[in-house]
DNA sequence: CATTTATGATGATTTTAACCAACATATAAC
DNA sequence: GTTATATGTTGGTTAAAATCATCATAAATG
């Protein structure tokens, strides 16, 4: 690359550990569904290789080598659920508490693109 | 690369639909605290453009870079829960329900590597 | 309206993900 | 113990991710 990815190359840990532990759940939920690391590579048009760097929890892998294999275990579900903007009560706050002021946005407040 | 990657390139709609409904709420949750892209991309160590495409839901975005923006928010909890297997209730039935027979496993019938 | 700011879009460049072949190893079955 | 199976490991190839420069555009501000 031109520069650093810093993100893929060196997370930060919190990054690094959940990755790594969504790694360790996909691994658990193809065992116990008695599947071999291929069958969920065939499943979504993937080598082995990557399922298996995907259950490695490697940062670099593609979100959709990720959601693949989720999708490929019957968990895709939970994904969607991840920074759902009803739950984000934290986000929820802070936008019901707008000041007046406002920085350049590019369409509203909100996103509606 | 060698060969195709469908699960990047060309993703199953259901694994592409939660793709971006994450990529939505990343961006609603941004909007939400007053962030620009180039703030969350600051935070993780990396450019504007990989940040907004994971807004867009870029299906061959690096999981990092997903997991980053996620973090960058106060949002990598929910990350961790998915595939959870203490909730994964098909999954823990096939195990309870195990027949004698098993095909070969490299560490036992868990993962415990 | 002019200015500033945040983001979108495009094309080029560099790094790396995804892939494969081949071999190693651990487990299960025989 | 031998064979078969599933996965780990390594090195090398190729396509794509991540980056950047540049320009375009939309929205808030003065």
């Amino acid at each position: 690359m031109v520069n650093k990815s810093r993100v893929t190359q060196t997370p930060p840990v919190a990054v690094e550990d959940a990755i790594q532990r969504l790694g360790r759940n996909i691994r658990t939920a193809r065992l116990r569904r008695r599947l071999r690391i291929e069958d969920v590579a065939n499943r979504i048009g993937a080598s082995r290789f990557t399922v298996a760097d995907v259950e490695k929890g490697k940062p670099g892998a593609s979100m959709a080598a990720y959601a693949g294999a989720l999708w490929a275990l019957g968990l895709l579900e939970g994904m969607s659920e991840v920074a759902d903007p009803d739950r984000d009560e934290e986000g929820k706050t802070l936008e019901s508490a707008r000041s007046p002021k406002s920085a350049p946005h590019r369409r509203r407040l909100d996103n509606d693109f």
